[in-house]
DNA sequence: TAGTGGTCTAGACCACTAT
DNA sequence: TAGTGGTCTAGACCACTAA
């Protein structure tokens, strides 16, 4: 009943999605278990959990010990957005990068940017604001707040050299942070920095990041008019 | 010089973290081999070569057959976007969801859909466009155009009582897509639909669906001012 | 061509949880 | 408490690719 196919996992894989597709194995319905699936594959079982594991992963599974493996019924699909330094995120669409420190300073915080980080006390922090252009035409502007006291090894780097997104990336190397997506009309400053008018659409990404249990820096990313985040599923 | 540590793939993994953060495998680096690891850490190489496995797919490590693994100079860090039928996404915030179809009818998709679904001879394709509300406030209008030699399945299901959304993820449950992520000023359309003014700036999701070759569907959703996507790394 | 990661196996024990 | 998936092992062979 088998044997045509690949029995590496993702041959499996493959065969497990035919299956959920064509409603051998309907929505929400219990599949049969590894063991009498790598009996009917002729494999091992190690290779039928790679391949359910995977599927699990992806969202089409869900899986329970005892319960055994369900078809998910409202698949919630995963997309991965790949985060790069803008540098790249330039250089990767073919155009010149460079960036424009605009500012650089301590200050206290506004509450909406503690609150984010979860401080307490709104301690001063280093404010940076900087504008990164692509082939000399303004590509997204940045603000920044950064908790020197998290990442001490600050001190010293000359940030109109090494953009601070790229310092961040190559000396917090790991990290784990919130991100969120919106949209947001221009304000006079952004507008003024971005080349465009007042109220314009702005794709706007907001991130904090975290080293440990200490939040070392919350970011705001408008990104000039026409900028599309692609991904696949 | 191990040994606290569990013998896990995620206890390997973690160590394999820390030991990138602290720059004990500096960036661009060639970390010891799987049999090496496995040896140091007195456990199997398959364990070594899952907890690398994992790093290398979120983007930290790179590794290549006879050349080693070695640490990603600049991670492109990989956040996860859950794509969710509306109606979860909406029931999920707690709120009551409600859709209103508004148009259902077949046309020739204007130049621009046609290209995005790779189509000969622009021929009619269906046109839906509905409004998703949470708790009676409008959430997202949709705009979608769909291929009915793909899903024939379609003729006949009543869309007022099961929106699009949901049952083209209920009967074409894995399927891949592009999906294009950006912000745009409401249209007079889209501002009376939203419940917003024109030129408000609105988060736009637009997705491109294929079922083998061919494409399903492509739509365009456009949310309401204030909605946020959010993720973490 | 040799070295490294990719995968598979057969078996074992463990962790969780439905009953 | 029993059944299912989660993980680990020790060994093997394979696939890719740098040298």
């Amino acid at each position: 009943m088998t044997d045509l196919r690949t029995r590496s996992w993702q041959g499996i894989r493959a065969e497990a999605i035919r299956r959920i597709n064509e409603r051998i194995w309907p929505p929400g319905e219990l599949i049969p278990g590894e063991v009498e699936l790598a009996e009917e594959f002729g494999c091992a079982r190690a290779t039928v959990n790679r391949a359910l594991r995977e599927l699990a992963d992806e969202g089409l599974l869900e899986r329970r010990r005892k319960a055994g493996t369900r078809v998910v019924r409202d698949p919630v699909r995963k997309a991965r957005l790949d985060i790069a330094i803008i540098r790249l995120e330039v250089e990767g669409r073919g155009m010149a990068y460079r960036f424009d420190l605009l500012e650089e300073g301590r200050a206290k915080p506004p509450a909406g940017v503690a609150a984010a980080i979860g401080l307490a006390g709104r301690p001063e922090l280093m404010h940076l604001r900087t504008l990164h252009l692509a082939d000399d035409r303004p590509f997204a502007y940045e603000d920044r707040w950064l908790d020197p006291r998290v990442v001490p090894e600050i001190d010293g780097v000359d940030l109109g050299t090494v953009s601070i997104n790229e310092w961040l990336v190559r000396n917090v190397p790991y990290s784990y942070g919130d991100i969120a997506l919106s949209a947001a009309n221009a304000d006079e400053q952004e507008a003024a920095h971005l080349g465009t008018g007042v109220g314009a659409a702005l794709f706007v990404v907001e991130r904090t990041t975290w080293k440990g249990d200490a939040a070392v820096t919350a970011v705001r990313l408008a990104y000039a008019p026409g900028y599309r985040l692609k991904t696949v599923v």
